[in-house]
DNA sequence: TAGTTTAGTTAACTTTGTTAAGTATTATGG
DNA sequence: CCATAATACTTAACAAAGTTAACTAAACTA
């Protein structure tokens, strides 16, 4: 690694322990980041199913259906059969679910608040795209 | 959140489900990301000790007293009671410790490359300024 | 329509974290 | 100077969240 990789390197282990370190601490309403994350993604998408959760969080579809099933069991999400293919099972959230979400700051969104506190409109712009464009590399 | 907060929320949580997909797979040499982590911070650091670990990586003692014992069950690291104050033990790595830390890619490793391949050299130099300027922001 | 694919579940297990209680060593205040 | 407190670390019992493998049920397909 040359210089400009090796400074980028370092600033990224920390932003990784970060990350780490902050997710799965401490519950917001009872509910923990794995199962926060899950919900958000319902909430954000439309007729989502267990299967893509999976994919998106790249985790396997066992590990989806067990939260899935604390979640419905805690009243959380609904699950309903598909009538399209029912083998699917559309999720959506609760009203207690969709409070959650609506209710709680979780870290991205209190690390946005903070980027966009130290940085200038500007810089959070440049930041946002060279992390996309990165991202867009990095997915390959 | 205003408009360009929602942004960076959008491309920050596509990073967070990278890192944590990719934490923790596929060993190399048969070390997880978790051993290569700890065995990286001794090997850069000077006279470590667990305690120094644990709030590195901000997770308990007993947590890292455990991975200690594997790494050293596995000849990958040495402890050594400290002559100053005998309640510390200085860690080291091995020399087959070393060889994996100098001859396998960590995953953060790949990253960098990826960057400095997708971004141009002035824009891995901003996103790593900026970056660092979040983290300080973000650590207190 | 029989065989294959797909979505999801369940069971047994692994990894990696936690807290609480313990040991050994060092620091400190009366 | 020594009893007590603090510190570094370990161990035990447990919890959370992931894994693979084997299963059910539904839909596709040749």
């Amino acid at each position: 690694m040359n210089k400009s990789e090796t400074d980028f390197y370092q600033v990224f282990t920390d932003l990784q322990c970060f990350i780490l370190a902050n997710m799965n601490r401490g519950n917001i309403h009872g509910v923990t980041a794995t199962h926060y994350n899950i919900m958000e993604y319902i909430y954000r998408g439309h007729q989502v199913t267990g299967k893509q959760i999976a994919e998106a969080f790249q985790i396997s579809q066992a590990a989806i259906s067990k939260q899935l099933k604390f979640l419905t069991e805690n009243r959380l999400i609904k699950q309903q059969q598909s009538t399209r293919d029912r083998r699917f099972f559309d999720l959506s959230l609760t009203d207690e679910g969709r409070y959650i979400i609506d209710n709680s700051e979780n870290f991205r969104e209190s690390i946005a608040k903070k980027a966009s506190r130290s940085l200038t409109k500007d810089e959070l712009k440049t930041l946002t795209v060279l992390l996309h464009k990165l991202m867009q590399q990095v997915k390959d």
